[in-house]
DNA sequence: CGTGAATGTGACTTCATGGTCACGTGTGCA
DNA sequence: TGCACACGTGACCATGAAGTCACATTCACG
């Protein structure tokens, strides 16, 4: 019947969860995981706190959700910058460009990831391995880059902060409503970051040597 | 009690202020604004929360105060950067370092700066002013290298909130107990976040043409 | 000593907010 | 038609934390 047109009962129900954590993330990145209610979010989407609970046990696994939503979209941005990137460095700018711009135009801006400090129990360290899986996923893309020759030698662990810090840090300076829209800051922003990672020429030249200069003209 | 902060007479009332703000801005940098509550303060001193009312009027109160720490001392760290560097970018390479380093000792980790928007009233505008006269002070300096060639062209916001996000962004990974030392991190960050800002060899080059080399040799 | 100001305390109030529950309503199905 | 179920609601409870207050204690000073 409707040619399955219509979403069936539980998709509705993924579908409503889905609604209730983009919008929790929305506030969230404005005011802060403690300084968003319940009240707050059930009032964006015109349901009573109560309703919530059908689709979410608590507020703690609200705020996991919405940093599994953020972590969903940055490796799926990764994807992306490995697919189409040539080398380290190309992924590397790809994927963090791609993932600032959805995730200013998914959740607001990034400001979840600022406090994930307030996550209890089980959630926390869910939490935590989720994200280091990515930063781990970086590190290795950095790595990479240092093979080929497009990232500077030095402390991947370092490089990645380096870069997350300056991508997520758009959360306190960032206003979706002013002149910069969000591709061209996100340019901005991952073009002059990932600067700091780029081989100097003689440093170019060392490692090409260094790595047999098979990839040379 | 007190945690021996208690020389003078008539100092004392200051003092006592700023161990409570010392004390509240450690744990507000680990646990966040709203995790730490003044009850945890108090137990940190040794004293009752009711005490702390005599130095502080509010938590809102106490919170801006710990931002204004923060920021007197990232002020003081760049008075120390202009006055020793020679160029722009120097000057901003000796300020933040110094300023990471104090930091992390000083008041464990940066984190507050993280969560500025808990403050209401008044201490939020207040807090957002000395916040801003902070960076338009890093833009110039920005500027500046931009003059005397140490700073390649871009945008100087974008390139002040870039290097501020590497910086701040150790709050959420820097474990004081770990192995790195303050001084090591400190030097490691800011080495790799300003190297964005150097200007490549033809670009250095340009930019003496254009001044009209007369500081070339 | 004696006194008043300063300081610290425990016990209290107040309030915001996370979380629960019994109930009314609409909807698909036999 | 009527049943069962999902859904949403307003009212409610529990709790943690901010903030207050009367009182005890200590200290400077005459």
């Amino acid at each position: 019947m409707w040619a399955d047109a219509i979403p069936g009962r539980d998709e509705q129900q993924a579908l409503k969860r889905k609604a209730i954590v983009r919008a929790a993330a929305r506030l969230m990145s404005r005011r802060g995981s403690h300084g968003a209610t319940l009240d707050d979010v059930a009032d964006r989407l015109g349901v009573s706190k109560a309703a919530l609970y059908r689709y979410v046990s608590n507020k703690n696994d609200l705020i996991l959700a919405c940093h599994e939503e953020a972590l969903a979209i940055a490796e799926r941005c990764l994807d992306h910058g490995e697919e189409k990137g040539a080398t380290g460095l190309e992924k590397i700018r790809l994927g963090l460009r791609s993932y600032l711009v959805e995730m200013i135009r998914e959740l607001g801006v990034p400001a979840l990831i600022l406090e994930e400090n307030v996550l209890q129990g089980d959630a926390a360290e869910r939490n935590y391995a989720n994200r280091d899986t990515y930063e781990q996923r970086m590190r290795r893309l950095v790595a990479e880059g240092q093979r080929d020759g497009s990232i500077v030698q030095s402390e991947p662990k370092i490089a990645v902060f380096m870069l997350l810090g300056s991508i997520h840090w758009l959360a306190k300076w960032y206003c979706p409503d002013g002149d910069w829209q969000p591709e061209q800051v996100a340019d901005a922003i991952v073009e002059l970051a990932t600067r700091a990672l780029e081989p100097s020429p003689a440093e170019r030249l060392s490692a090409e040597l260094h790595a047999g200069a098979g990839t040379g003209p």
